[in-house]
DNA sequence: CTGTTAGCGCCTTCAT
DNA sequence: ATGAAGGCGCTAACAG
C-alpha cells in the first residue's frame, strides 16, 4: 500500500503538501496540486486510517453493541436507523453482537472501547445498571438504546415498554375479552419482559380482572418458544379466548401451535403481538400487534451519540419513545 | 486513557517491559510483571489498537460487504456464519451495507480497504466482474460470496442456484404438475435470477413442458412483490397449478394474494420457495423450499479468507454449495 | 531479563 | 506557499 511518503516523492514535494491536499487543510500552488492528485490516483493511495486516528484522535468510528442480528429482524431495523445517521456523518459504524450473554456484552465493549470508538451505543440487555453507569464515567460518550438505567436518564433512548402491553390489553377489553393469557419471555431478568408484564397486569387491573398465574406462560422468546409455552397453556385447560405475545414472534408461534389444535384464530382465541415485525403482515391471520418503532430509535439513538460527540446541544432529541397499536386481523370480538 | 507510558511510570519499569507482558513476547520478572499488571488495572489501560494495527501492519479486521442487514433474515444468517468462525480466530468484523448500489458497493469497498482490513469478504452484486477481478490484484485477499466470478474461482464460495429451482421444478412434477408458473425478480441483471430462471427452464425441458412466457411474472423481490407479481399473473388468465418462487419472500407474498383471492394453498395451487428463511415454518401452510444454506457459505468463506491471510492452505475449502429441497406443506399431487 | 532506540503513516506547528 | 521536524502509542530489534 503506497504511503504518503511515496506520493510525495513521486509529485517532487514535501509530505506536508500532499498532506495538505488530501485535507483541503492550507492553499496548494495549483500546479503542485495537480501533481499530488496524480501521483495519488498512479499509485492508488489511500490515506491509512490507523495512522490519522492516531494522531488526530478520531477514528470516526461508532461502535454499536446488538442483543444478536439474526435473532430476528429487530436489531436489523435498529441498524437500518442508526446507520442511516451514522453514514450521513459520513462515519463508519463497527458493530458486535454480545448475544443476550454477560460475558460476551462485556468484552464487546472492551473490544469497541479498544478500537478507540469516538463513541458507543449499546443494546445491553444483561449488564447491571451501575456496570453501564460507570461507562458513562469514560471518556468517550456512550448511549444506551432500549433501556432506562437510573442516573443515566438523558443517556437513555427507550421505549415504554409497560404502556405497550397496557395498550394491547386495553385493545383487548374493549372488543369485550376477559380471560386473556400473557406469553411471556422465560428470562426473568430481562427487563423488557418485566415491563411488558407490568403493563399487563396493569391492564388488567384497570378492567377490574382479577390476575390469574395461570395464565401466564413462559418460554424462550422467538416462534419455537411462542409455540412451547401455548402448547403449555392449553395443557393446564385454563380457558381464555385471548393471548397476549411478548413479542410477535411468540405470538407467530402461539398461534401456528393453536391452529395445529383445530383452534380458530381470531374465531376462538383472539391474538396481539408486540413490535410489528415486517413478516407478520404475511401470516394468517394479519396479525395485530404493538408497534416498537425500532427504527426510529436507532435514528434517535445515534443522533444523541453524534451530538455528544460533537459536544452539540442535545437537549430537544427525543428520548422515550410510546409504542402504538396497529390494528389488522387477529383480533375479534369476544 | 491511559497509555503504556503511563503505564511503565506508574510500574517504575521501561515501556518495553510493559509490551512485553501486553504481549507475553518474552519473560518478564514475576515481580515487575506484577507491577505491571496493577498498574495497567489501576489506570485501566487498553493498548490503543490504532497504535498496535500501524506498526504491526495488522489491524485484525475482516471486512465485509453485505447487500443490507435489514431485508430480510439472509444477510443476518450468513452474517452468523461469519462471525462465528472470525470470532473464533479472535478477530472482529467490520461490515458495510452495498444496498445493492454500484456506487454504494463500490464506496463501501474503498472504505472497508482504507480501514486496512486484513482481508475481505464481499457478498457484491452490482459490480460488474472485471472491478471485482481487479481487487484481487491488491495486496489484501478478498473472497467472494454467491457469486462466481471467471477467473478467481478459487476465491469464490457460492450455491448452485440453477440446481435449485431444477430440484424444485422436478419436485413438482414428481408431483403431477405441468402448469408451473415462475415468480421471479424484476431485476434483469441480477445473476442469481438469471440462474434460477435457468434452473426453471432446464427443468420444464426435461420434463418435456413447453416453455411459456406468460407463466414467468417479475417484481421487486420481496413479499410485496409477490404479492404483485402473483396479482398480475392472475390478470392473465392463464391456468397453472403451482408456482416456484425466487425466493421464500416472494413466495409468501404470492400466496397471501393466492388466499385473498380464495384461492386454496396448495389444494389448488402448490408453492415452492427459496432459500428456507426461519419465519416461513410459521406461515400457513408451511412453505415447502429450496434450502440455501447461507450460514455454512458464511462460515466456509471466513474460513477461506483466514487462510489466504495466514498463508495457509486453502484447497480443501469448500466453494460449491448444492441445494436441497426441504418438504413442508405447500406442494400437493396435482 | 531489561531499557534504549528507531520507526509504522500521518498531521501539525514552526520556520522559511 | 512550502518544507523540516516532532510526536501520536506502540512494537521490535539491539544492546547491555
Amino acid at each position: 500500500m503506497a504511503t504518503i511518503k511515496d506520493v510525495s516523492r513521486l509529485a517532487n514535494v514535501s509530505i506536508s503538501t500532499v498532506s495538505r491536499v488530501i485535507n483541503n487543510t492550507a492553499q496548494v500552488a495549483p500546479e503542485k496540486r495537480e501533481a499530488v492528485l496524480n501521483a495519488m490516483k498512479e499509485l492508488n493511495f489511500r490515506p491509512n486510517s490507523f495512522a490519522q486516528a492516531l494522531v488526530s484522535k478520531r477514528s470516526n468510528c461508532i461502535g454499536v453493541l446488538v442483543g444478536d442480528l439474526c435473532g430476528g429482524p429487530f436489531f436489523a431495523q435498529m441498524m437500518l436507523g442508526l446507520e442511516r445517521v451514522i453514514d450521513r456523518a459520513n462515519k463508519f459504524t463497527i458493530v458486535m453482537s454480545g448475544n443476550h450473554d454477560e460475558q460476551r456484552e462485556r468484552h464487546a465493549i472492551e473490544a469497541l472501547l479498544q478500537r478507540q470508538c469516538d463513541a458507543l451505543i449499546l443494546h445491553s440487555k444483561a449488564l447491571p445498571d451501575e456496570e453501564l453507569l460507570a461507562l458513562m464515567h469514560c471518556e468517550t460518550p456512550v448511549v444506551f438504546v432500549n433501556r432506562l438505567i437510573p442516573g443515566a436518564e438523558e443517556r437513555c433512548v427507550w421505549l415504554d415498554n409497560k404502556e405497550g402491553t397496557l395498550c394491547a390489553v386495553r385493545h383487548l377489553v374493549s372488543m369485550g375479552h376477559k380471560q386473556i393469557a400473557f406469553v411471556t419471555s422465560d428470562d426473568a431478568e430481562f427487563t423488557d419482559a418485566k415491563q411488558r408484564f407490568e403493563g399487563y397486569r396493569l391492564g388488567l387491573e384497570e378492567a377490574g380482572i382479577p390476575f390469574d398465574a395461570q395464565l401466564v406462560t413462559a418460554a424462550y422468546a422467538d416462534e419455537v418458544g411462542g409455540h412451547r409455552a401455548i402448547e403449555n397453556l392449553l395443557q393446564r385447560n385454563v380457558p381464555f379466548t385471548a393471548f397476549v405475545g411478548f413479542n410477535d414472534a411468540m405470538a407467530a408461534g402461539g398461534i401456528s401451535c393453536l391452529l395445529e389444535h383445530g383452534i380458530q384464530i381470531p374465531e376462538q382465541v383472539s391474538v396481539v403481538g408486540f413490535d410489528d415485525i415486517p413478516y407478520i403482515r404475511f401470516i394468517r391471520p394479519k396479525l395485530t400487534t404493538v408497534k416498537y418503532p425500532i427504527e426510529a430509535i436507532g435514528e434517535h439513538a445515534a443522533e444523541l451519540a453524534l451530538r455528544l460527540l460533537d459536544g452539540k446541544n442535545s437537549e430537544d432529541v427525543l428520548l422515550k419513545f410510546t409504542p402504538e397499536m396497529v390494528v389488522r386481523d387477529s383480533v375479534k370480538q369476544a
